[in-house]
DNA sequence: GCGGCGCGTTGAGGTGAATCAAGGCCGGTC
DNA sequence: GACCGGCCTTGATTCACCTCAACGCGCCGC
Protein backbone atom coordinates (compact mmCIF):
# COMPACT_ATOMS: atom_id res chain seq x y z
CA UNK A 1 0.00 0.00 0.00
CA UNK A 2 1.33 3.42 -0.79
CA UNK A 3 1.60 5.69 1.79
CA UNK A 4 1.78 9.62 0.40
CA UNK A 5 3.38 12.42 2.27
CA UNK A 6 -0.02 12.83 3.42
CA UNK A 7 -0.77 9.98 5.07
CA UNK A 8 -0.18 10.90 8.68
CA UNK A 9 -1.62 13.75 10.19
CA UNK A 10 0.40 16.80 9.82
CA UNK A 11 0.31 16.95 13.22
CA UNK A 12 2.89 14.25 13.24
CA UNK A 13 5.00 15.10 10.48
CA UNK A 14 7.11 18.58 12.62
CA UNK A 15 10.24 18.40 13.61
CA UNK A 16 8.89 16.50 17.36
CA UNK A 17 8.78 13.02 15.35
CA UNK A 18 11.84 11.33 14.57
CA UNK A 19 12.20 8.24 12.12
CA UNK A 20 11.45 6.00 15.08
CA UNK A 21 8.55 7.55 16.29
CA UNK A 22 7.13 7.65 12.51
CA UNK A 23 8.20 4.27 12.70
CA UNK A 24 6.08 3.70 15.82
CA UNK A 25 2.93 5.43 14.64
CA UNK A 26 3.05 3.46 11.28
CA UNK A 27 2.55 0.25 13.60
CA UNK A 28 -0.31 1.68 15.41
CA UNK A 29 -2.03 3.30 12.19
CA UNK A 30 -4.49 1.19 9.86
CA UNK A 31 -5.81 2.74 6.62
CA UNK A 32 -9.50 2.85 6.21
CA UNK A 33 -11.53 4.03 2.79
CA UNK A 34 -15.21 5.47 3.15
CA UNK A 35 -17.34 6.52 0.10
CA UNK A 36 -19.61 9.88 0.44
CA UNK A 37 -22.14 10.26 2.96
CA UNK A 38 -20.61 7.22 5.50
CA UNK A 39 -20.18 8.29 8.80
CA UNK A 40 -16.91 7.40 10.26
CA UNK A 41 -17.69 8.13 13.86
CA UNK A 42 -20.63 9.66 15.80
CA UNK A 43 -21.17 12.28 18.77
CA UNK A 44 -21.58 10.47 21.99
CA UNK A 45 -19.48 7.41 20.70
CA UNK A 46 -17.08 6.59 23.33
CA UNK A 47 -13.84 6.74 21.02
CA UNK A 48 -12.06 3.84 20.93
CA UNK A 49 -10.17 5.20 17.94
CA UNK A 50 -8.48 8.32 17.03
CA UNK A 51 -8.45 9.45 13.27
CA UNK A 52 -6.44 11.49 11.16
CA UNK A 53 -7.68 12.19 7.22
CA UNK A 54 -4.90 11.36 4.64
CA UNK A 55 -6.93 12.44 1.73
CA UNK A 56 -10.57 13.57 0.90
CA UNK A 57 -12.74 15.92 2.75
CA UNK A 58 -14.88 15.01 6.09
CA UNK A 59 -17.49 17.41 7.76
CA UNK A 60 -17.52 17.70 11.57
CA UNK A 61 -21.08 18.60 12.58
CA UNK A 62 -23.93 18.60 15.64
CA UNK A 63 -27.33 17.35 15.35
CA UNK A 64 -29.79 19.28 17.31
CA UNK A 65 -32.59 17.34 19.26
CA UNK A 66 -35.01 18.70 16.56
CA UNK A 67 -33.32 17.88 13.72
CA UNK A 68 -31.50 21.30 12.86
CA UNK A 69 -27.78 20.60 12.22
CA UNK A 70 -24.61 22.43 12.92
CA UNK A 71 -21.75 21.83 10.93
CA UNK A 72 -18.46 22.79 13.21
CA UNK A 73 -15.32 22.33 10.89
CA UNK A 74 -14.92 20.57 7.11
CA UNK A 75 -11.65 19.01 7.79
CA UNK A 76 -8.96 18.60 4.96
CA UNK A 77 -5.80 15.81 4.51
CA UNK A 78 -3.72 15.87 7.28
CA UNK A 79 -6.20 17.17 10.25
CA UNK A 80 -6.91 15.34 12.84
CA UNK A 81 -10.72 14.33 12.70
CA UNK A 82 -10.64 15.32 16.24
CA UNK A 83 -8.67 16.07 19.33
CA UNK A 84 -6.51 13.05 20.34
CA UNK A 85 -7.61 12.60 23.84
CA UNK A 86 -11.12 12.58 25.10
CA UNK A 87 -12.86 9.42 26.36
CA UNK A 88 -16.18 10.64 23.55
CA UNK A 89 -16.68 11.94 20.27
CA UNK A 90 -18.58 15.99 20.62
CA UNK A 91 -19.50 15.44 17.46
CA UNK A 92 -20.46 13.45 14.41
CA UNK A 93 -18.00 12.89 11.06
CA UNK A 94 -18.78 11.66 7.40
CA UNK A 95 -17.34 11.47 4.51
CA UNK A 96 -17.67 13.97 1.69
CA UNK A 97 -17.10 12.10 -1.16
CA UNK A 98 -14.78 9.06 -0.66
CA UNK A 99 -11.88 10.01 1.86
CA UNK A 100 -9.07 7.64 3.35
CA UNK A 101 -8.29 8.13 6.84
CA UNK A 102 -5.81 6.12 9.18
CA UNK A 103 -7.24 4.98 12.74
CA UNK A 104 -5.39 4.80 15.54
CA UNK A 105 -6.19 2.86 18.65
CA UNK A 106 -6.73 5.56 21.11
CA UNK A 107 -5.08 3.86 24.11
CA UNK A 108 -2.10 2.97 22.20
CA UNK A 109 -2.43 6.77 20.47
CA UNK A 110 -2.12 8.02 23.78
CA UNK A 111 0.40 6.24 25.55
CA UNK A 112 2.60 7.16 22.65
CA UNK A 113 1.86 10.83 22.84
CA UNK A 114 1.97 11.24 26.76
CA UNK A 115 5.05 9.33 26.45
CA UNK A 116 6.56 12.23 24.30
CA UNK A 117 6.77 15.58 25.53
CA UNK A 118 7.46 16.87 22.38
CA UNK A 119 4.44 15.50 20.87
CA UNK A 120 2.61 16.69 23.64
CA UNK A 121 3.58 20.44 22.96
CA UNK A 122 2.76 20.06 19.01
CA UNK A 123 -1.23 18.71 20.58
CA UNK A 124 -0.97 21.52 22.71
CA UNK A 125 -0.81 23.73 19.72
CA UNK A 126 -2.82 22.12 17.48
CA UNK A 127 -5.81 22.70 20.28
CA UNK A 128 -4.63 26.34 20.61
CA UNK A 129 -4.82 26.87 16.52
CA UNK A 130 -8.63 24.85 16.67
CA UNK A 131 -9.42 26.78 19.29
CA UNK A 132 -8.36 30.06 17.96
CA UNK A 133 -10.59 28.96 14.09
CA UNK A 134 -13.09 28.18 16.40
CA UNK A 135 -13.20 31.70 17.68
CA UNK A 136 -12.92 32.94 14.17
CA UNK A 137 -16.12 31.59 12.96
CA UNK A 138 -17.87 32.79 16.48
CA UNK A 139 -17.01 35.89 15.47
CA UNK A 140 -18.16 35.27 11.95
CA UNK A 141 -21.51 34.04 12.86
CA UNK A 142 -22.18 36.35 15.24
CA UNK A 143 -21.15 39.55 13.25
CA UNK A 144 -21.37 38.84 9.45
CA UNK A 145 -24.13 39.08 6.78
CA UNK A 146 -24.85 36.51 4.30
CA UNK A 147 -22.36 37.79 2.03
CA UNK A 148 -19.85 38.14 4.48
CA UNK A 149 -20.17 34.85 5.89
CA UNK A 150 -19.76 33.70 1.88
CA UNK A 151 -17.23 35.38 1.03
CA UNK A 152 -14.80 34.22 4.27
CA UNK A 153 -15.73 31.12 3.96
CA UNK A 154 -14.53 31.12 0.40
CA UNK A 155 -11.44 32.71 0.87
CA UNK A 156 -10.66 30.34 4.25
CA UNK A 157 -11.52 27.54 1.89
CA UNK A 158 -9.08 28.68 -0.77
CA UNK A 159 -6.41 29.36 1.36
CA UNK A 160 -6.66 25.78 2.90
CA UNK A 161 -6.76 24.00 -0.31
CA UNK A 162 -3.64 26.03 -1.51
CA UNK A 163 -1.57 23.81 0.79
CA UNK A 164 -2.79 20.49 -1.15
CA UNK A 165 -2.84 21.54 -4.16
CA UNK A 166 -1.60 24.31 -6.60
CA UNK A 167 -3.26 27.33 -6.37
CA UNK A 168 -5.45 28.38 -9.34
CA UNK A 169 -8.55 30.97 -9.77
CA UNK A 170 -10.76 27.37 -9.37
CA UNK A 171 -12.10 26.86 -6.13
CA UNK A 172 -13.37 23.16 -5.80
CA UNK A 173 -16.21 22.98 -3.36
CA UNK A 174 -17.19 18.60 -2.76
CA UNK A 175 -19.69 19.77 -0.22
CA UNK A 176 -23.48 20.49 -0.89
CA UNK A 177 -24.86 23.73 -0.83
CA UNK A 178 -26.96 22.65 2.47
CA UNK A 179 -23.31 21.80 4.12
CA UNK A 180 -22.27 25.42 3.64
CA UNK A 181 -25.62 26.67 4.93
CA UNK A 182 -24.98 24.28 8.08
CA UNK A 183 -21.95 25.82 8.57
CA UNK A 184 -22.87 29.37 7.97
CA UNK A 185 -25.61 29.19 10.11
CA UNK A 186 -27.54 30.19 7.37
CA UNK A 187 -30.31 28.45 4.66
CA UNK A 188 -29.19 26.95 1.92
CA UNK A 189 -31.47 28.96 -0.69
CA UNK A 190 -29.19 31.73 1.03
CA UNK A 191 -26.24 30.59 -0.03
CA UNK A 192 -27.54 30.00 -3.72
CA UNK A 193 -28.69 33.72 -3.97
CA UNK A 194 -25.40 34.68 -2.55
CA UNK A 195 -23.31 33.18 -4.93
CA UNK A 196 -25.94 34.33 -7.72
CA UNK A 197 -25.40 37.74 -6.62
CA UNK A 198 -21.76 36.86 -6.24
CA UNK A 199 -21.64 35.96 -10.03
CA UNK A 200 -23.66 39.06 -10.97
CA UNK A 201 -20.77 41.65 -9.67
CA UNK A 202 -18.59 39.32 -11.14
CA UNK A 203 -16.63 38.49 -8.13
CA UNK A 204 -17.06 34.77 -9.01
CA UNK A 205 -18.43 32.07 -11.62
CA UNK A 206 -20.34 29.08 -10.49
CA UNK A 207 -19.15 25.98 -12.44
CA UNK A 208 -19.98 22.50 -11.39
CA UNK A 209 -18.68 21.20 -7.71
CA UNK A 210 -17.18 24.56 -7.31
CA UNK A 211 -16.78 28.20 -8.03
CA UNK A 212 -14.33 30.52 -10.43
CA UNK A 213 -12.74 33.70 -9.17
CA UNK A 214 -13.28 35.98 -11.87
CA UNK A 215 -12.98 40.04 -10.33
CA UNK A 216 -9.85 41.74 -9.68
CA UNK A 217 -11.20 41.49 -5.79
CA UNK A 218 -9.36 38.73 -5.07
CA UNK A 219 -8.30 40.87 -2.16
CA UNK A 220 -11.66 41.59 -0.60
CA UNK A 221 -11.25 37.35 -0.46
CA UNK A 222 -7.70 37.33 1.19
CA UNK A 223 -8.71 39.04 4.95
CA UNK A 224 -11.47 36.68 5.87
CA UNK A 225 -11.27 35.93 9.75
CA UNK A 226 -13.42 32.92 10.02
CA UNK A 227 -13.14 29.23 9.75
CA UNK B 1 -1.60 39.35 51.16
CA UNK B 2 -4.16 36.61 52.15
CA UNK B 3 -4.62 33.93 49.55
CA UNK B 4 -7.79 32.28 48.85
CA UNK B 5 -8.18 28.78 47.53
CA UNK B 6 -9.29 30.51 43.57
CA UNK B 7 -6.09 32.43 44.07
CA UNK B 8 -4.81 29.87 41.19
CA UNK B 9 -6.26 29.16 37.76
CA UNK B 10 -7.80 25.60 39.11
CA UNK B 11 -6.27 24.34 36.19
CA UNK B 12 -3.22 23.88 38.39
CA UNK B 13 -5.60 22.93 41.60
CA UNK B 14 -5.54 19.57 40.79
CA UNK B 15 -3.91 16.23 41.27
CA UNK B 16 -1.37 17.25 39.02
CA UNK B 17 0.33 19.65 41.53
CA UNK B 18 2.31 18.82 44.80
CA UNK B 19 3.46 21.18 47.43
CA UNK B 20 6.70 21.84 45.71
CA UNK B 21 4.99 22.32 42.34
CA UNK B 22 2.49 24.98 44.03
CA UNK B 23 5.22 26.42 46.11
CA UNK B 24 7.56 27.04 42.86
CA UNK B 25 3.54 28.73 41.02
CA UNK B 26 3.06 31.14 43.98
CA UNK B 27 7.27 32.12 43.47
CA UNK B 28 6.35 32.75 39.62
CA UNK B 29 2.75 34.52 40.35
CA UNK B 30 2.02 38.22 40.96
CA UNK B 31 -1.37 39.65 42.19
CA UNK B 32 -2.46 42.37 40.43
CA UNK B 33 -5.92 44.40 40.75
CA UNK B 34 -7.76 46.19 37.98
CA UNK B 35 -11.10 48.53 38.02
CA UNK B 36 -13.95 48.24 36.30
CA UNK B 37 -13.60 48.99 32.47
CA UNK B 38 -9.59 48.45 32.48
CA UNK B 39 -8.07 46.60 30.10
CA UNK B 40 -5.78 43.43 31.24
CA UNK B 41 -4.28 42.68 27.95
CA UNK B 42 -5.27 43.68 24.44
CA UNK B 43 -5.94 41.51 21.23
CA UNK B 44 -2.13 41.48 19.22
CA UNK B 45 0.03 42.52 22.40
CA UNK B 46 3.19 40.38 22.83
CA UNK B 47 2.04 37.56 25.62
CA UNK B 48 5.03 38.84 27.72
CA UNK B 49 2.72 37.26 31.10
CA UNK B 50 0.01 34.65 31.57
CA UNK B 51 -3.36 36.15 33.70
CA UNK B 52 -5.17 33.78 36.06
CA UNK B 53 -8.36 35.12 37.67
CA UNK B 54 -8.53 35.49 40.40
CA UNK B 55 -11.65 36.98 41.76
CA UNK B 56 -14.21 38.50 39.25
CA UNK B 57 -15.43 38.56 36.11
CA UNK B 58 -13.43 39.52 32.34
CA UNK B 59 -14.81 39.54 29.31
CA UNK B 60 -12.59 38.55 26.01
CA UNK B 61 -13.78 39.77 23.05
CA UNK B 62 -12.39 40.74 19.81
CA UNK B 63 -13.06 44.11 17.69
CA UNK B 64 -13.43 43.98 14.24
CA UNK B 65 -12.00 46.57 11.71
CA UNK B 66 -15.72 48.32 11.29
CA UNK B 67 -16.15 48.14 15.69
CA UNK B 68 -18.42 45.41 15.49
CA UNK B 69 -17.45 43.52 18.48
CA UNK B 70 -17.91 40.02 19.44
CA UNK B 71 -17.23 38.69 23.05
CA UNK B 72 -15.52 35.53 22.84
CA UNK B 73 -16.25 34.56 26.48
CA UNK B 74 -16.96 35.57 29.93
CA UNK B 75 -14.19 34.72 32.31
CA UNK B 76 -14.54 33.81 35.97
CA UNK B 77 -12.28 33.24 39.20
CA UNK B 78 -10.04 30.33 38.04
CA UNK B 79 -10.09 30.23 34.84
CA UNK B 80 -6.97 31.30 32.32
CA UNK B 81 -7.93 34.92 30.92
CA UNK B 82 -6.16 32.37 27.46
CA UNK B 83 -4.14 29.27 26.36
CA UNK B 84 -1.01 30.36 28.50
CA UNK B 85 1.75 29.60 25.64
CA UNK B 86 1.22 31.40 22.16
CA UNK B 87 2.94 33.92 22.11
CA UNK B 88 0.41 36.81 20.76
CA UNK B 89 -2.16 37.16 22.71
CA UNK B 90 -5.42 36.64 19.98
CA UNK B 91 -8.39 39.03 21.63
CA UNK B 92 -8.77 41.43 24.35
CA UNK B 93 -9.57 41.47 27.80
CA UNK B 94 -10.96 43.54 30.09
CA UNK B 95 -12.56 43.62 33.73
CA UNK B 96 -16.09 43.73 34.36
CA UNK B 97 -16.40 45.31 37.98
CA UNK B 98 -13.04 45.41 40.36
CA UNK B 99 -11.01 41.89 39.08
CA UNK B 100 -7.96 40.21 40.52
CA UNK B 101 -5.98 38.36 38.80
CA UNK B 102 -2.58 36.66 38.98
CA UNK B 103 0.24 37.19 36.63
CA UNK B 104 2.91 34.92 35.62
CA UNK B 105 5.74 35.82 33.81
CA UNK B 106 5.40 33.85 29.98
CA UNK B 107 8.80 32.66 29.85
CA UNK B 108 9.01 30.95 32.95
CA UNK B 109 5.58 29.79 33.51
CA UNK B 110 5.81 27.90 29.78
CA UNK B 111 9.26 26.52 31.26
CA UNK B 112 7.29 25.14 33.97
CA UNK B 113 4.95 23.59 32.17
CA UNK B 114 7.07 22.28 29.88
CA UNK B 115 9.26 20.44 32.43
CA UNK B 116 6.07 18.65 33.70
CA UNK B 117 4.51 16.85 31.72
CA UNK B 118 1.64 16.03 33.98
CA UNK B 119 0.69 20.15 33.76
CA UNK B 120 0.59 19.74 30.12
CA UNK B 121 -1.50 16.97 30.29
CA UNK B 122 -3.85 19.16 32.04
CA UNK B 123 -3.30 22.32 29.48
CA UNK B 124 -4.62 19.69 27.00
CA UNK B 125 -7.54 18.73 28.55
CA UNK B 126 -7.57 22.50 29.59
CA UNK B 127 -8.01 23.57 25.62
CA UNK B 128 -10.26 20.28 24.96
CA UNK B 129 -13.02 22.26 27.11
CA UNK B 130 -12.63 25.37 26.08
CA UNK B 131 -12.84 23.85 22.40
CA UNK B 132 -15.86 22.59 23.42
CA UNK B 133 -17.21 25.96 25.07
CA UNK B 134 -16.67 27.39 21.29
CA UNK B 135 -18.30 24.69 19.62
CA UNK B 136 -21.20 24.41 21.74
CA UNK B 137 -21.50 28.47 21.42
CA UNK B 138 -20.84 28.03 17.44
CA UNK B 139 -24.06 25.94 17.07
CA UNK B 140 -25.78 28.34 19.30
CA UNK B 141 -25.21 31.07 16.69
CA UNK B 142 -25.37 29.09 14.25
CA UNK B 143 -29.18 27.84 15.04
CA UNK B 144 -30.49 29.79 18.21
CA UNK B 145 -33.40 32.30 18.17
CA UNK B 146 -32.63 35.19 20.37
CA UNK B 147 -34.97 33.71 22.89
CA UNK B 148 -32.68 30.55 22.96
CA UNK B 149 -29.75 32.02 22.94
CA UNK B 150 -30.74 34.22 25.91
CA UNK B 151 -32.04 31.29 27.64
CA UNK B 152 -28.88 28.99 27.36
CA UNK B 153 -26.70 32.09 28.11
CA UNK B 154 -28.89 32.44 31.76
CA UNK B 155 -28.48 28.55 32.20
CA UNK B 156 -25.00 27.76 31.46
CA UNK B 157 -24.01 31.05 33.07
CA UNK B 158 -25.95 29.87 36.46
CA UNK B 159 -24.06 26.48 35.86
CA UNK B 160 -20.97 28.61 36.33
CA UNK B 161 -21.62 30.79 38.91
CA UNK B 162 -22.99 27.55 41.08
CA UNK B 163 -18.84 26.48 41.26
CA UNK B 164 -18.08 29.68 43.11
CA UNK B 165 -21.26 30.51 45.32
CA UNK B 166 -24.40 28.68 47.08
CA UNK B 167 -27.24 28.20 44.51
CA UNK B 168 -30.08 30.32 44.59
CA UNK B 169 -32.68 31.20 42.49
CA UNK B 170 -30.65 34.82 41.94
CA UNK B 171 -28.80 34.85 38.87
CA UNK B 172 -26.24 37.94 39.16
CA UNK B 173 -25.67 39.39 35.82
CA UNK B 174 -22.53 42.18 36.39
CA UNK B 175 -21.83 42.65 32.67
CA UNK B 176 -23.94 44.99 31.02
CA UNK B 177 -26.62 44.39 28.23
CA UNK B 178 -24.24 45.57 25.19
CA UNK B 179 -22.04 42.64 26.53
CA UNK B 180 -24.48 39.94 26.30
CA UNK B 181 -25.43 41.17 23.18
CA UNK B 182 -22.14 41.28 21.76
CA UNK B 183 -21.81 37.56 23.23
CA UNK B 184 -24.98 36.32 21.51
CA UNK B 185 -24.57 38.33 18.16
CA UNK B 186 -27.77 40.52 19.27
CA UNK B 187 -28.44 43.64 19.63
CA UNK B 188 -28.65 45.36 23.06
CA UNK B 189 -32.40 45.95 22.60
CA UNK B 190 -33.54 42.67 21.54
CA UNK B 191 -31.97 41.42 25.16
CA UNK B 192 -33.68 44.17 26.62
CA UNK B 193 -36.83 43.20 24.77
CA UNK B 194 -36.20 39.38 25.14
CA UNK B 195 -35.53 39.38 29.31
CA UNK B 196 -38.67 41.45 29.33
CA UNK B 197 -40.83 38.68 27.19
CA UNK B 198 -39.29 36.18 29.64
CA UNK B 199 -40.71 38.29 32.69
CA UNK B 200 -43.81 38.30 31.21
CA UNK B 201 -44.12 34.86 30.87
CA UNK B 202 -43.31 34.33 34.54
CA UNK B 203 -39.43 32.81 33.77
CA UNK B 204 -37.46 35.61 35.09
CA UNK B 205 -37.94 38.69 37.29
CA UNK B 206 -35.76 41.49 36.29
CA UNK B 207 -33.47 42.86 39.04
CA UNK B 208 -30.59 45.32 39.79
CA UNK B 209 -27.57 43.63 38.07
CA UNK B 210 -28.93 40.12 37.57
CA UNK B 211 -32.37 38.30 37.28
CA UNK B 212 -34.32 35.87 39.54
CA UNK B 213 -35.84 32.47 38.28
CA UNK B 214 -39.40 32.29 39.29
CA UNK B 215 -41.16 30.30 36.70
CA UNK B 216 -41.14 26.01 37.48
CA UNK B 217 -39.61 25.65 34.32
CA UNK B 218 -36.14 25.77 35.59
CA UNK B 219 -35.76 22.39 33.34
CA UNK B 220 -35.62 25.23 30.79
CA UNK B 221 -32.46 26.61 31.71
CA UNK B 222 -30.92 23.23 32.71
CA UNK B 223 -29.90 21.77 29.17
CA UNK B 224 -28.42 24.84 27.09
CA UNK B 225 -25.91 23.71 25.16
CA UNK B 226 -24.20 27.19 24.44
CA UNK B 227 -21.33 28.92 25.91
C1' DG C 1 -31.77 70.72 44.05
C1' DC C 2 -30.34 70.66 39.56
C1' DG C 3 -28.30 69.05 35.41
C1' DG C 4 -25.66 65.67 33.03
C1' DC C 5 -24.50 61.10 31.82
C1' DG C 6 -24.49 56.16 31.37
C1' DC C 7 -27.47 52.56 31.04
C1' DG C 8 -31.79 50.39 30.26
C1' DT C 9 -36.41 50.21 28.35
C1' DT C 10 -39.95 50.85 24.95
C1' DG C 11 -42.09 52.06 20.45
C1' DA C 12 -42.58 52.48 15.30
C1' DG C 13 -40.95 51.22 11.13
C1' DG C 14 -37.54 48.97 7.92
C1' DT C 15 -34.96 44.96 6.11
C1' DG C 16 -32.33 40.84 5.39
C1' DA C 17 -32.80 36.27 5.71
C1' DA C 18 -36.29 32.57 6.40
C1' DT C 19 -40.12 30.30 4.59
C1' DC C 20 -43.11 28.40 1.25
C1' DA C 21 -43.50 26.94 -3.34
C1' DA C 22 -42.29 26.08 -8.22
C1' DG C 23 -39.38 24.75 -11.54
C1' DG C 24 -34.74 23.42 -13.80
C1' DC C 25 -30.57 20.73 -14.32
C1' DC C 26 -27.83 16.79 -14.16
C1' DG C 27 -26.55 12.00 -13.39
C1' DG C 28 -28.38 7.88 -12.61
C1' DT C 29 -31.02 3.47 -14.40
C1' DC C 30 -34.03 0.74 -17.19
C1' DG D 1 -34.29 7.95 -25.02
C1' DA D 2 -37.49 8.41 -21.15
C1' DC D 3 -37.94 8.37 -16.49
C1' DC D 4 -36.62 9.38 -11.90
C1' DG D 5 -34.48 11.48 -7.82
C1' DG D 6 -31.21 14.48 -5.71
C1' DC D 7 -29.54 18.88 -5.92
C1' DC D 8 -29.75 23.56 -7.11
C1' DT D 9 -32.02 27.86 -8.45
C1' DT D 10 -35.49 31.35 -8.42
C1' DG D 11 -39.71 33.89 -7.02
C1' DA D 12 -43.24 35.72 -3.64
C1' DT D 13 -44.23 36.49 0.87
C1' DT D 14 -43.48 36.58 5.90
C1' DC D 15 -41.26 37.45 10.07
C1' DA D 16 -37.59 38.03 13.52
C1' DC D 17 -34.47 41.01 14.44
C1' DC D 18 -32.35 45.52 13.42
C1' DT D 19 -32.52 50.51 13.26
C1' DC D 20 -33.72 54.83 14.71
C1' DA D 21 -35.68 57.50 18.17
C1' DA D 22 -37.64 58.85 22.49
C1' DC D 23 -37.93 58.43 27.22
C1' DG D 24 -37.00 56.86 32.23
C1' DC D 25 -34.18 55.96 35.92
C1' DG D 26 -30.32 55.96 39.11
C1' DC D 27 -26.00 58.02 40.14
C1' DC D 28 -22.74 61.46 40.17
C1' DG D 29 -20.73 66.19 40.86
C1' DC D 30 -21.63 70.79 41.52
Amino acid sequence: MPRTSSFFPTLFCGEACDAREVAELTRLATPIRFDGGQTIFSEGDVARSAFGLSQGVVRLYRLLPDGRRQVIAFALAGDFLAMPLGDRFTFSADAVGAVSVCRFPREELKRFIQANPGVMRLLIEFAASELQSAQDQLTLLGNGSAEERVVAFLGNWRRRMARLMPVSQSIPLPMRRQDIADFLGLKLETISRTFARLEQRNVIRIVPHGVVLTGPEHVELAAGSGE
